[in-house]
DNA sequence: TGTACATCAGTGAACGCGCGTTCACTGATGTAC
DNA sequence: TGTACATCAGTGAACGCGCGTTCACTGATGTAC
């Protein structure tokens, strides 16, 4: 009981800048999640490593007891937004990459003005695409495997046809991209609202 | 006649370092289509003032000549980059905004592997629309002037189905920005096939 | 159980570097006479 | 037409700044006895 109380101890009790094993996983939590939605928020040339671990509360000399080096995180960040990000701008985001259970609500949630104006929790994907599309090899291929895994969802509520899925996900992909570009409200709406109805509408015709 | 001579001589027979005012323009003129290219290839955020003008052949003082500020010149390529770029692929762009005769033949060439191997004289749209979206009012004014005049263009080839421009808009900047993510090559081509034959499956429908 | 000590998470000064911007200067331009 | 000179496009040294990264150090942790 005493070697239980002392291993729970640490991640109970321990409050102030923590010294402790589990503070340091807590640490490097905090800065993944923050570079996170920093990255998706501000684009991936955004992230300062100064910038990053004051936000986090601590200094800057500390971060590479976490991390080799800002390409190391990033890497990283990339990775852990693109899951994150996942079922668009759900706070919860499903269990896997699969599909959603009922194709329109995700579809409505996906291309909502929450998702637009909250690109920092949304999907990486959206916000992302045309950094990564100019990124070295390693960030590519991690988005790459995350669009496969959309596309994949996608098509099966498509009666498999996957050509369908490719066009509706970049509908999905291009339109939330571009709705955060039209400063307009209403006109950045109907961007939206376009995609919507033709993405559920081709689900419709393929007997979702 | 003489006076004529006199004209024609600094853009005719210049040919080093030049000190004129033809010169002077042809200088800001190249440092704005660098810049443009350099945009569409790299990001907004690519920009570097000593870089640039290292590219053009100058020295970085004289930068100042030509732009107020790294910003201003930013806002300034943004919109070359953005007419630039219009007609997608096509190295000669159309005369307008306005629509391509041929919807089946614009939409082949901007959802073309040459298109998507070529961001530095391609669409701005597609090459930097995630920038954008992050970027200030005026830089997001500028580019949705373009993504407007981009679905009127489209609006007239579906019918005057404003909402199905939109979502055609839509799916050709994603499928452009997810094709250029995607590092195995046909996966890669598969969406930009999949987009094309939805959008010209779209325009058939509307009575192209 | 209580003490002594090695470990190591986090600190903050320091580094070299590239950036945007300024400015005194150079020398060709192109006008005034 | 030819000369004298004001203009100004472009040069390159210098600036202050923030960046990523390193490192000697501090002090809580948690283990050995």
């Amino acid at each position: 009981m005493t070697i239980i109380m002392q291993r729970v101890k640490p991640v109970d009790e321990v409050e102030a800048m923590g010294h402790s094993q589990a503070e340091k996983a807590a640490s490097r939590e905090r800065i993944l999640a923050a570079a996170s939605a920093k990255i998706r928020a501000e684009g991936l040339e955004s992230l300062s490593v100064g910038k990053l671990m004051a936000d986090v509360g601590l200094t800057h000399g500390g971060f590479y007891g976490h991390f080799a080096s800002r390409a190391d995180l990033l890497a990283q960040a990339l990775e852990r937004a693109l899951v994150d990000g996942e079922g668009g701008a759900k706070p919860a985001a499903p269990a896997t990459e699969t599909p959603p259970r009922r194709l329109a609500g995700f579809v409505r949630s996906y291309l909502s003005r929450a998702h637009r104006d909250a690109p920092q929790s949304g999907c990486a994907i959206s916000a992302l695409a045309c950094d990564v599309g100019r990124a070295d090899d390693a960030c590519r291929e991690s988005m790459a495997a995350h669009v496969e895994g959309f596309i994949a969802g996608m098509t099966g509520r498509f009666g498999g046809d996957e050509g369908k899925a490719m066009a509706a996900v970049s509908a999905m992909v291009g339109a939330l991209a571009l709705s955060r570009v039209v400063p307009d409200r209403q006109r950045s709406d109907a961007i939206l609202r376009a995609a919507r109805e033709m993405v559920i509408g081709m689900a419709e015709e393929s007997g979702a």
